[in-house]
DNA sequence: GAGTTTGAAACT
DNA sequence: CAGTTTCAAACTC
């Protein structure tokens, strides 16, 4: 994705809806149900239902303000927000980008319609309608663009028994094209801007025999309708929406992730995403390819395409697309990917702030040579195999020590440097950075929270976001929710002492067991990503004393100084050690070479951190990336990063 | 633009 | 689940 597109993505996440007020009459809300509340609502609003939280609102909207009954001969009927409510959403929305920040899978969840508007309309209708209703409202100019993954929210609900007694709440965003420019960008920005107006220019499809309703069409599958393709016979589009509807449930049928991104983030931590040639990196094809002839240096392999390494999900032959693959070198697109790519990475918010302490070296290929020579994948599958388990634990472990320890055959096999911070930095000594880092953390937020104690207005109490009911109801959804990625994996079970969360924190036992026993403060910043809607809700959860949200948000931001301001010092002493020490090999001429290398490796350690150049923390993320930075949302979105939710459960569970 | 190659998706 | 067919994009000329 072009920078244009970063530019674009982050000013979506800046747009400030209160200041539209020309728009407020776009928006509505649905109408109460009638039997007191016993009717099911739910948002339907995409992958990752980013606006999950407006259902909470939306109910207790419903028992505070008198909303108009809905009846039969009324359900469709829409409800416009009052300005009093349409605030309320305003501060909610914004609540949530405060509480997912950059890192939120959720809220950037759908760059394609991301890039296309922002919050127009809700709808409620029954289930047993939306569908073709649907095309109803996209006449009228609001267009179901998430209408693929609004199915996922169809499926699977034994709750719901008949399709007349639920209702669902749509999300429609008013269709961005590049040739229309968009409603929202009118105020926010100079129309002539062409650079964000024309963010992520949609491919046309050719299709001929699928009618554009199979996942060999790209537009199907990107969960779009055909626009300005030359497809022939196609029914991808608002005319066809019932058959549509039933090739999605087919196709769902088939692959429950069809409609979600196949890229998610990988083991390849923040740092692996832009080495000193920068690579971007980060990402891992969830499925892997399976290429025989490419060698996967063409695009036709779709790791390639997407600008990421192969991976352990790869089961290519003769596979070239791997660290330091000489034959891939030429072939590398310096312009940070394709928009594929880069789609799929922020729609597995892949960028977040991960903060590691060891460059990583593990790489897929390197594996493979250090345990097997041959150069075809599936042929070593047993030592490959073997390799993997302690690959992962090694390329996700912040300690040097933990990967010298459990990854000895690796790291005595190829090592080709070793660490200046090996020694210097133990696990005890994360382990108490950790403890110092939460403790920051908890001083902050108690500061806030008393500064900000009689702070406390009407209006957001009001506002309750990601009810636990509605969570927990459509538990067994989570995964239609939430890309599950191996960092899901990782990250879900950190800290969380959720009952219902079993799952993820057996999983996260395990790869205690398999690697070095962490603290939870470490496992803490060893983690990519987490459940968004479980941390948010799990966050509002653990600290019931504010129910006051932007007390929350704010309370997050100072955390999150403290906390960063904190553990820059730390990094600014551990490159001051690792200087002295370099000084001191580099004294010993025959270690020159290696001190060099340990350099630069350190100096990428603290410049992913903390910039390099200056003394104070951004507001933005600890993320280097240009592409992380860019989509984080401008300062005064308050946003927090995955460290800060984190740190922020670390100290409940404390 | 036509023809070929390719590997995912679909199918059996 | 594996083997085969279908498919549309990527690639080549
Ligand atoms: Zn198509
Ligand atoms: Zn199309
Ligand atoms: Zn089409
Ligand atoms: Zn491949
Ligand atoms: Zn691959
Ligand atoms: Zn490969």
């Amino acid at each position: 994705m072009p920078p244009s597109c970063l530019l674009f993505l982050s000013l979506f996440l800046a747009l400030d809806f209160p200041h539209r007020s020309e728009k407020k009459s776009d928006l509505y809300l649905p109408a109460a149900a009638p039997c007191g509340g016993s009717r099911l609502y739910d948002l339907n609003c995409g992958a990752g239902d980013p606006f999950r939280c407006f259902g909470g609102f939306l109910r207790s909207l419903q028992g505070s303000r008198s909303i108009p009954e809905l009846r039969p001969d009324n359900m469709s009927e829409e409800f416009r927000f009052c300005d009093e409510e349409w605030s309320k959403v305003l501060h909610l929305q914004r609540r949530l980008i405060s509480l997912r920040g950059n890192s939120s899978a959720s809220w950037i969840s759908q760059p394609r319609r991301a890039a296309e508007a922002p919050l127009r309309r809700l709808v409620c209708r029954p289930r047993a309608v939306a569908a073709t209703e649907a095309a109803a409202s996209h006449r009228a100019g609001f267009s179901p663009h998430v209408a693929p993954v609004n199915f996922f929210y169809f499926r699977g609900r034994s709750d719901i028994e008949n399709d007349n007694d639920f209702f669902v709440i749509e999300f429609y965003t008013n269709t961005c094209k590049p040739e229309s420019p968009k409603p929202w960008s009118q105020d926010s920005r100079p129309a002539n801007d062409t650079k964000v107006g024309t963010p992520t220019r949609k491919k046309n499809c050719n299709c001929k025999n699928s009618k554009c309703l199979k996942l060999y069409c790209e537009c199907f599958a990107a969960g779009v309708y055909c626009d300005g393709c030359n497809c022939t016979n196609c029914c991808n589009n608002v005319d066809n929406e019932t058959v549509r509807h039933v090739a999605v449930e087919a196709t769902l049928e088939r692959n429950p992730n069809a409609f979600r991104p196949k890229i998610g983030s990988g083991t390849q931590t923040l740092r692996d995403s832009r080495d000193e040639t920068g690579e971007p990196l980060f990402g891992r094809h969830n499925k892997g390819c399976h290429c025989k002839k490419s060698e996967c240096l063409k695009k036709y392999c779709e790791c390639f395409q997407a600008n990421i390494l192969c991976s352990e999900n790869c089961k290519c032959l003769d596979c070239k697309n791997f660290e330091g693959s000489m034959e891939r070198k030429p072939l590398f697109r310096g312009d940070h990917g394709s928009t594929l790519y880069m789609q799929h990475a922020a729609l597995n918010g892949a960028a977040g702030a991960h903060i590691f302490l060891s460059p990583t070296i593990s790489r897929k290929r390197k594996i493979q040579d250090v345990f097997s020579c041959t150069s075809v994948n599936g042929q070593s599958t047993k030592s490959f195999t073997q390799s993997k388990t302690p690959v992962q634990v090694s390329s996700s472990t912040p300690i040097p020590a933990a990967s010298s320890t459990n990854t000895a055959p690796v790291a005595s096999t190829k090592v080709i440097y070793r660490s200046l911070l090996a020694d210097t930095v133990r696990t005890e000594h994360v382990r108490d950075l950790c403890k110092l880092l939460v403790m920051v953390s908890g001083e902050v937020a108690k500061t806030v929270a008393d500064r900000q104690i009689e702070e406390s207005s009407v209006l957001e109490g009001h506002v309750e976001c990601s009810p636990h009911s509605d969570y927990e109801r459509d538990q067994s959804q989570k995964d239609l929710y939430m890309p599950r990625t191996s960092a899901d994996e990782c990250s879900s079970g950190i800290s969380l002492d959720k009952p219902d969360k079993e799952e993820s924190r057996s999983e996260c036992r395990e790869r205690e067991k398999g690697g070095k026993p962490v603290s939870p403060g470490t496992l803490v910043l060893m983690c990519n990503e987490k459940d968004m809607i479980f941390m948010a809700s799990q966050a509002a959860a653990a600290d019931p004393s504010s129910s006051n949200n932007r007390s929350t948000s704010e309370a997050y931001v100072e955390q999150e100084k403290g906390v960063l301001t904190k553990f820059r010092d730390y990094l600014l002493k551990l490159v001051t050690c690792g200087q002295m020490k370099e000084e001191k090999y580099r004294s010993m001429s025959s270690m020159h070479e290696r001190a060099c290398h340990m350099e630069s490796a350190l100096y990428s350690i603290a410049r992913n951190s903390v910039p390099a150049t200056t003394v104070e923390i951004p507001l933005t993320r600890t993320s280097s990336p240009a592409y992380s930075t860019n989509i984080c949302p401008p300062v005064g979105c308050q946003t927090l990063g995955n460290g800060d939710m984190k740190l922020k459960l670390e100290k409940a569970e404390m």
